[in-house]
RNA sequence: GCCGAAAUAGCUCAAUCUGGUAGAGCAACUGACUUGUAAUCAGUAGGUUGCGGGUUCGAUUCCUGCUUUCGGCACCA
C-alpha cells in the first residue's frame, strides 16, 4: 500500500501502483473526468501512470496554470501524428508547448509544406480526436529507444545525448510513438479545440549551420470559446501594428530605396522631439553631461575598440582620401576619445556622459521589421565612468531611473541578465565573472526580479536587458545596461585616484529607450496610436459647427492655444460636422473641440477626449489650464 | 543570410486559377448643399499591375532572375 496525501493534507491509502485515475475516482468521478494530469511529489504524472511511492498529490484540471502547457504539448504530438499519416517519410525534431501554443519542427524531405496544407492536416487531427485514442506512456532503455527511432536521425541524436541509465519515456497514441518527457493528456479527445496557425523554417537545434526544418505553429485551448477569443485577439493585435498605424497617422515611412532606413514624417518628428526632450531633461536632472560624437571615424579607432575584429561584417565601410573609415555601429569608441581628452579624478566619478547617437548596422535583410529592427537608429546612449566599488550603487541608480521612465509610459518590462558569450568575447573570464556578479548584486539591492540569459552578453561585457512586448506579444530588448571592463583597457583610460596614482576606471554603457526608433515602435503599439497628450503630434482639433458663423472664433481660439505652445489644428474644410469629427477620431487626436453659437458667445469650448463620448463645456481659460497641467504631468 | 508566402490606384481590396492590355470603396480634385459629436450628393481624374528577362499572335495572369515586404529561424537595440 502507498499513502497519498491530498491538498487539504488528508491521507488515504491506495494499493501500490495505483494510477491518478484510480485515486481521482476515489475522490469523485467528476474529478476523474476533469483531471488531465496529476502532480506527484512535485513531478507531473500522466493520469494513467502508476504511482508506487507515498506521495503528496494535486490533480491538474483545466484551470491550473500547468494545464494549458500539457494540453498544447499533447496537441503538438497530435499534429505530428497527423503529419506522419499524410507524409510517412516525415522525421521529427522537437515539438514543445510555447507561451501561446505549440510548434513542431519537421523534416519533410522533398515535400514543401505551404499554409494551404494546414487545413488538410487539421482535418486529420480532428479525425484522430474523434477516435479518442488513449495516450500511453512507456519506458525503454537507450538501446531500445535507438532501435525504435532508427529511421529518424533527429530523435537518434536526442537519444544519444541522454545520459546512460536515464529513464527514456515514450508516448504512444494509436500507431504513432514519440520520444517525450511528458506528461500528456489521457486521450486525444481533450484536443478538440486546436488550430494550426503558420509555418516557418527553423534551424535544427537553433544553429544556422544545421539543416533548416519546417516548423508548424499552432495553438490549443480547452474550449471553443477560448480558442475563438484567442484567434480574435490575434486579429485585434494586428490593428495595433506600428507599421499600420505609422502609415495611418503619418508618423514614418520606409522605402525600398533604403530597406531598414526609416524616414520620419512631420507627425513622427513631433513625437520624436518630445521623447528626446523628455530624455534630455531627465538626464540633465540626473547629472549627465551631453555630447555628440561623429557618425564616421577612421578604421584605426575600430581596430583599437575591437569592432574591426568582432563586428566588421555589420559595419558600413567607406574610403576617404585613401583611408578606410567606418560608420559607427556603436557610440562607445567616440565616447572613449572624449573621455581621453581630459585627465580625470576620482572626484569626478561617477562621470555620466550621454549621447543621442545615430548608429548604422548592416542587419541581415531577413531581420528587418518596421521600426523594431532597422539599419540606422538613434541610441539613447550614455557611458558612466567610475571605480569598481561604485558599480553596484550606479547600476542600482540606473535601475531606478529606468523604472521611473518606463513608468511614465506605463510600460511593463522584465529584466534579463545576459552573460559571457561562449566564443566571441574579449577580456578575461575572471573579469567577466566579476562584472556579472556586480550586475546581479545591483538587482538584488533594488529587489528587482530577473532571469539569466546565458551567453547572450555583448562581446565586450555582460548586460542587463530590459525587455518589452509589442502588440503581437513578441519580446524586444529596449533598455540595456552593459558593464564594460574591456574598452577602458583597450583605450588605456585612466583616472587619478586618492593616492595620486593613475588607475583604470570601470565603464558602464547604457541605453534607456534602447533606440528611439524601436521605442517609438513599442509606444505606437502600446498606445494603439492614441498617444497621451504630451506626445500626441496634434493635441487639439478645433472644429467650427458652421464656417460662416464660427470660423472667426475658431481661428482666434487656435491662436490663443498656440500661444501656450499647444499643438492645435483647425478643420476649416467645406465638410459636414460629422465628417470632421469622424476624421478627428480616426486620427486619434486627444482633444476635439466643437465650437458653435454657445461657445463663441460665452468664451467657452466644448471638448471631447479621444475614446470618450462625454462632451464637456468649460471656460476657455479653464480648458487651457487643464490641458497644460495634463501635459506637464505627462 | 535561411525557410515559406506576398507585391494590382495614396489606402483597403477585386479581376489572375482557366492569358485577350484592369474594377470598386475610401482618399484627392470640381461643383452643389451647409448650425451640434464617427462618413451629404453628383461628377472628374488617377494604373508602364514592384523591376528585368523568357514563353506566346498577345502576359497583370504562365516560367525565370532580382528587389521589397510579411510570418518565422539565425543574428540583434
Amino acid at each position: 500500500m502507498i499513502k497519498i496525501m491530498f491538498q487539504d493534507n488528508s491521507l488515504r491509502e491506495f494499493s501500490k501502483g495505483a494510477s491518478g485515475f484510480e485515486i481521482a475516482e476515489a475522490i469523485s468521478p467528476s474529478l476523474r473526468k476533469r483531471a488531465l494530469a496529476v502532480l506527484v511529489n512535485d513531478m507531473l504524472f500522466d493520469m494513467n501512470r502508476e504511482i508506487d511511492v507515498d506521495a503528496k498529490v494535486r490533480f491538474i484540471t483545466e484551470s491550473d496554470p500547468e494545464a494549458l502547457e500539457i494540453l498544447r504539448h499533447s496537441a503538438a504530438h497530435l499534429m505530428a501524428e497527423a503529419i506522419k499519416t499524410i507524409y510517412p517519410d516525415a522525421c521529427f525534431g522537437v515539438g514543445p508547448a510555447i507561451e501561446e501554443g505549440f510548434y513542431y519542427d519537421i523534416d519533410l524531405k522533398e515535400t514543401v509544406l505551404t499554409e494551404s496544407d494546414l487545413p488538410k492536416i487539421e482535418k486529420v487531427m480532428q479525425k484522430l480526436v474523434a477516435e479518442n485514442q488513449s495516450i500511453t506512456r512507456s519506458v525503454v532503455n537507450k538501446q531500445k529507444a535507438l532501435a525504435i527511432f532508427k529511421d529518424d536521425p533527429y530523435k537518434q541524436e536526442l537519444i544519444r545525448e541522454l545520459p546512460e541509465g536515464e529513464v527514456i519515456s515514450l508516448y504512444t497514441q494509436s500507431s504513432f510513438t514519440d520520444l517525450c518527457r511528458g506528461p500528456h493528456v489521457p486521450s486525444t479527445k481533450w484536443l478538440k479545440h486546436v488550430k494550426l496557425l503558420s509555418l516557418a523554417g527553423a534551424y535544427w537545434r537553433g544553429d544556422s549551420k544545421n539543416k533548416q526544418l519546417t516548423r508548424v505553429y499552432g495553438t490549443a485551448f480547452f474550449s471553443a470559446a477560448d480558442l475563438d477569443n484567442h484567434l480574435k485577439l490575434l486579429e485585434e493585435r494586428k490593428k495595433r501594428d506600428h507599421r499600420k498605424l505609422g502609415r495611418e497617422l503619418d508618423l514614418f515611412m520606409l522605402s525600398e530605396y533604403g530597406p531598414g532606413f526609416p524616414f520620419w514624417l512631420p507627425n513622427g518628428m513631433i513625437l520624436r522631439r518630445e521623447l528626446e526632450d523628455f530624455w534630455y531633461k531627465a538626464h540633465l536632472k540626473e547629472g549627465y553631461k551631453l555630447i555628440q560624437t561623429p557618425i564616421m571615424l577612421n578604421k584605426d579607432l575600430w581596430v583599437i575598440s575591437g569592432h574591426w575584429e568582432n563586428y566588421r561584417e555589420n559595419m558600413y565601410i567607406s574610403k576617404i582620401d585613401d583611408q578606410e573609415y567606418a560608420i559607427k555601429p556603436m557610440n562607445c569608441p567616440g565616447g572613449m576619445l572624449v573621455y581621453k581628452r581630459d585627465i580625470h579624478s576620482y572626484k569626478d566619478f561617477p562621470l555620466k556622459v550621454g549621447e543621442l547617437g545615430l548608429v548604422h548596422r548592416h542587419e541581415a535583410s531577413g531581420a528587418l521589421a518596421g521600426l523594431f529592427r532597422v539599419r540606422n537608429f538613434t541610441q539613447d546612449d550614455a557611458h558612466i565612468f567610475m571605480t569598481e566599488s561604485q558599480i553596484v550603487q550606479e547600476v542600482a541608480e540606473l535601475v531606478r531611473l529606468f523604472d521611473y521612465v518606463y513608468g511614465v509610459f506605463k510600460l511593463d518590462y522584465h529584466i534579463e541578465l545576459s552573460t559571457r558569450p561562449n566564443t566571441k568575447y574579449i577580456g578575461e573570464i575572471a573579469t567577466w565573472d566579476k562584472a556579472e556578479k556586480a550586475l546581479a548584486d545591483a538587482l538584488l539591492k533594488m529587489g528587482k526580479p530577473y532571469k539569466v540569459n546565458p551567453g547572450d552578453g555583448a562581446f565586450y561585457g555582460p548586460k542587463l536587458d530590459f525587455k518589452l512586448r509589442d502588440s503581437m506579444n513578441r519580446i524586444w530588448q529596449c533598455g540595456t545596461i552593459q558593464l564594460d571592463m574591456n574598452l577602458p583597457e583597450r583605450f588605456d583610460l585612466t583616472y587619478i585616484d586618492t593616492d595620486g596614482e593613475k588607475k583604470r576606471p570601470v565603464m558602464l554603457h547604457r541605453a534607456l529607450f534602447g533606440s528611439i526608433e524601436r521605442f517609438i515602435g513599442i509606444l505606437i503599439e502600446h498606445y494603439a496610436g492614441a498617444f497621451p497628450t504630451w506626445l500626441a503630434p496634434i493635441q487639439i482639433k478645433v472644429i467650427p459647427v458652421n464656417l460662416d458663423f464660427h470660423k472667426e472664433y475658431a481661428l482666434n481660439l487656435v491662436e490663443r492655444l498656440k500661444k501656450h505652445n499647444l499643438r492645435v489644428e483647425s478643420d476649416l474644410r467645406d465638410e459636414k460636422l460629422g465628417y470632421k469629427i469622424r476624421e478627428a477620431q480616426t486620427k486619434k487626436i486627444p482633444y476635439q473641440l466643437v465650437l458653435g453659437d454657445e461657445e463663441s458667445k460665452s468664451d467657452t469650448v466644448t471638448y471631447r477626449r479621444y475614446g470618450e463620448n462625454e462632451q464637456v463645456k468649460v471656460k476657455t481659460e479653464e480648458f487651457i489650464d487643464m490641458i497644460i497641467a495634463e501635459i506637464n504631468q505627462k
